[in-house]
DNA sequence: CGTAAATGGAGATATTCCCTCCGTTTATGA
DNA sequence: TCATAAACGGAGGGAATATCTCCATTTACG
């Protein structure tokens, strides 16, 4: 009687090892794995990137699979943890922000750098909150993105140096401010995005008018105020919780 | 600046009726209760209180039950629910705000009253996660705090026009950007408490320099950046959640 | 002291989340 | 075409968390 090893031994390899998962292409999961079976984890992705970037973190493998008309038993096989998960959707998301960090430093005019990179990567950040958690926060990112956090520091320092070497930035800025006013950021998008998706712009364009030095002028705010209709369904739909 | 000033004399007015509570002298209240009754009632009070502060308003009834040592029994007949305990421990808060915007509007430098206002009510909602949570939200105040807090945007809007017409204050800012400048300062606030407490006023420093017209210059920041040391903690405690 | 008031906290009820198990369906290569 | 392993769905078990009640006991006080 004849075995089939094939299937299992290359299953194997893609699902579980976490060494190897990144040398390999998308083409040789989906070879590995059955059609429908490729076809689905393909939709879980989907289902948890949409879900992610408007939930966080927080939502359940459950919540992911009932969004992609999966049974979660289908997804559980195919990411037994959510880390798993987390792992394959954002470590992108963490590399293309370095990316832009590097960018910023080829800017001749260093203020101009470090505008590029605030507003790029808030903007990254209060569109998809998982990715803001996952850069603010601590879970379901042990490995490899934990390990590409910590690239970020130095570009974020470097940028920051430029620009007051250059007299844009004011001196007693640090690197890491900028984590907290993303989350600042964070909370001004959470609070406002029922009723005004990109009213965060308009307190970013104010604490920039705070950071540069001897600035010409006021910059005027794309965004405009909240009215008071506005105001009080932000507050209904506001959730504070933990 | 106190933010429960002559405290459980008031607090003790509003016990059960809420159609007579008002008419009764706290003496009444007492009278009514048992000596261990009433003595509970200021405990579950302290205990909320202090629970509130920290931890917001999701904290459960059995939370504050065994916070001030007594059974959940206790805590629910005495507040049925959470709403009236709120509304028991922040009505007084909210007055107190309100004062706070009078007393602003009594400067004869509109710039100066605006950066009472705004330090004042920044100071007390930091200091205080259940009171940013009733001011910014819209849970558990049904009632009389609602009306209450219906007195402070008009007031706001007072203060930031003077400020405006004395020329201190930038014209493109509105009354209804406080509120959200509150939600930041609050998201700093909870970011970095456990490693530094008062960072968020680094932050508000900055948003002041980018609100102020002309600006002679920078505002030196009291509160020092995070080391790295510091972030990776402030990463590590933070919780994201709903 | 007798009695009504107050207490404590176990536990009923409900919800939510995580994850497994297994009977059924489906893809596939022989 | 068909046998078979792969994949599927989703009911449901178990754990955690919240809300609120009930009542046997304890306590204050006229």
């Amino acid at each position: 009687m004849e075995i089939f090893p094939p299937f299992m031994t290359r299953l194997l390899i893609v699902e579980k090892d976490p060494e190897c998962s990144f040398d390999l292409e998308s083409r040789n999961v989906e070879r590995s794995l059955r059609r429908d079976a490729s076809e689905n984890r393909v939709r879980i992705l989907e289902s948890a990137r949409s879900l992610f970037a408007e939930r966080g973190l927080g939502v359940t493998l459950d919540d992911i699979a009932h969004n992609a008309n999966l049974g979660v038993g289908t997804v559980y096989r195919r990411f037994p943890n959510k880390d798993l998960l987390v792992q394959a959707l954002f470590e992108e998301a963490v590399l293309e922000l370095i990316e832009v960090g590097r960018h910023a430093l080829e800017f001749e005019d260093a203020w101009e750098g470090f505008l590029f990179l605030l507003k790029t990567m808030l903007d990254m950040e209060t569109k998809d909150r998982g990715l803001r958690e996952v850069i603010l926060g601590n879970d379901y990112i042990e490995g490899r993105i934990t390990e590409l956090k910590k690239e970020v520091g130095p570009l974020i320092e470097e940028i920051v140096r430029r620009a007051q070497d250059q007299g844009g930035l004011r001196g007693d800025f640090h690197a890491n401010d900028v984590p907290v006013i993303a989350a600042m950021a964070g909370a001004a998008q959470e609070y406002s995005k029922s009723v005004s998706p990109n009213l965060w712009k308009r307190y970013v364009a104010i604490v920039l008018d705070g950071l540069r030095v001897d600035r010409p002028s006021l910059t005027p705010m794309s965004e405009e105020a909240l009215d008071q209709d506005q105001l009080i369904h932000a507050m209904i739909n506001w959730k504070a919780r933990k």
